[in-house]
DNA sequence: TTGAAAGCGCTAACAG
DNA sequence: CTGTTAGCGCTTTCAA
């Protein structure tokens, strides 16, 4: 009759208290065994647990995180306006964020994923510990975010200044190992295409130039603001009619990759004969593209992981440096 | 010294108790003060509040979800295998997070992310409500999930027999949909691409065959497992080698439709032309494919948000019931 | 309109 | 090995 059909829900089980007295022992003895305390008697443990299981006791966690003053919660703040731009229009933050769940949830932690509109809420400022991922993520927000005080990790590429530990994979390498792999082939009119703004592209540009500079050979940047292969064709396009001459294509992601072979292909030049074209982040789609695309992996799942094994050694009071993963050349046809 | 950091983070800030001195007033006044209660002296409520801000007051979540019994927390399972099967592998999934976050954070709830692994987490029991999502939801995870007997909303199709309640797009009529568009275009050879024993699948191909049925058209179930752009390619030369002919492909996904179109092409056969192919999903790179593909779109943020609504409808203890959203057809030159 | 008392369920500290 | 005491920070009675 009451219009509150929440009680039907909440609560309703057995508490340690109930437990204790079912058990004839106090409610202390219920919380150790229930926590597999060495100071409690093996059998008494295994009995009270029986009756836990029994009685399907739930812990009360709220109970436990206000006596703890800790609520064993990491806030995953991410960045989904659908842009665009790349942001998290793809897959990978997907597998990012399984990375992160699966190596929280180890430890007993949980995730609270959170957009940035909503990351003002009270519970994000009740996590224990902070992820900040999408890109953009340094700019503007990580200063925001610095001010809640909190054991905090970002995903991206270390922005010079800032003292924040920043979990990435290693772009630059991304970048060089793209340009050993053209000057290995012989080629040495490279163009990239991308926008280094984004930090993480600006870290690929650099090691493709450095990489590239070891034989004197300076790359043409090619700025394209959105990742589409609308754009990569238009980049093609827009070189042909300047005239530019190149024998190989770093785009800064499959999807520009794609577009600027179908471009080449399309202005009668041959992939890879003519032109080289590797792109970045290795799409399923890419191995099925035609040609099959040339591509640079990172890998994801291990990102999430390690970010996540950060946080929580910062929530333990303990050290944490940045650190980027490795980057494979997964090579193709093209 | 002491190696538990945590203390730094912790706590440390001002509590109920402390504003009360400060206002010179009891607990209770600040808490009513600071949940705008009418109750309050709206002098004294803007005196409260302006000190609490001041002091950088942060509610203790914990201590008000252990007072209140409610955790104002929804746990959404997600199945992230990356399994070349469908499942949560394309973008679509994380968009769908975003319309449940965007609503749920809006009603002061957060949203508490675990695979299905981490799903017997003690912070999963103590949600207020569940989503679960992700194909394969239906089957043995619902029926885990059902025993927490917490307030559960699923997306998917509803799987006849079950009486939970499900959101998802009317694969009913997306498949519908595709049927009417061939027998506009005059078809009359149309061909199934997918893996029917998916329940969302499934009842795409039943809207298939009813609505092409009015014509007394049959189609062809080409089943294939595997949601790629090989499995389409390879589905269209098995077609071909066995000589059976068809004038038109509803694949039930994006990269069977685009294996399905090159097979096609490969044979020497022009699309649209002698054959039409539709897919499903409308992923970005459908329109910059080549030619464009035409597909059937679904409404994945809206689809999050009104999970979202479900669950907090049931939580509130309303009746809430299964629905489905309408899909469109974007008709593109496949 | 405000306050006092009580207790949500749990665990750290200290005693036995 | 087990228990007693106390209290985390908040809000719902009930009383003024």
């Amino acid at each position: 009759m009451s219009k509150k059909g929440t009680r039907r829900h909440a609560s309703g089980g057995p508490t340690m208290a109930d437990l204790a007295q079912l058990a004839g022992v106090s409610k202390i003895t219920v919380s150790r065994a229930l926590g597999d305390s060495p100071l409690v008697n093996p059998e008494t443990r295994e009995r009270i647990q029986a009756l836990a299981r029994e009685h399907g006791y739930k812990l009360n966690i709220s109970a436990r995180n206000l006596r703890l003053r800790r609520s064993h919660t990491v806030a995953v703040i991410v960045e989904m306006k659908p842009s665009t731009d790349r942001t998290m229009f793809d897959p990978y933050p997907l597998v990012l964020l399984g990375g992160i769940s699966q190596e929280l949830t180890a430890a007993g932690y949980s995730v609270l994923l959170t957009t940035r509109q909503g990351a003002s809420a009270a519970a994000v400022q009740a996590a224990d510990g902070l992820i900040l991922l999408g890109q953009g993520a340094h700019q503007d927000a990580v200063r925001r975010f610095d001010k809640l005080n909190l054991p905090m990790v970002v995903w991206g590429a270390q922005s010079g200044s800032d003292t924040h530990v920043v979990v990435g994979s290693d772009n630059r390498l991304g970048g060089a190992v793209v340009a050993r792999h053209f000057i290995a082939l012989g080629r040495h009119r490279p163009v990239f295409i991308g926008n280094p703004s984004h930090p993480e592209i600006f870290e690929r540009l650099n090691g493709f130039i450095d990489a590239l500079a070891v034989r004197g050979i300076k790359p043409l940047l090619m700025r394209r603001d959105e990742f589409t292969v609308d754009s990569g064709m238009d980049a093609v396009h827009s070189l042909h009619q300047r005239k530019v001459g190149f024998d190989a294509i770093f785009a800064c992601n499959d999807l520009l990759a794609m577009g600027a072979i179908r471009a080449t292909l399309d202005l009668g030049r041959s992939v890879p004969a003519d032109v080289s074209v590797v792109g970045y982040d290795d799409m399923p789609l890419g191995a099925s593209f035609l040609p099959p695309l040339s591509s640079v992996r990172q890998d994801w799942q291990e990102g999430g992981m390690l970010l996540a094994r950060k946080v929580l050694a910062l929530i333990e009071g303990e050290p944490a440096s940045s650190e980027s993963l490795p980057v494979s050349l997964i090579v193709r046809s093209t």
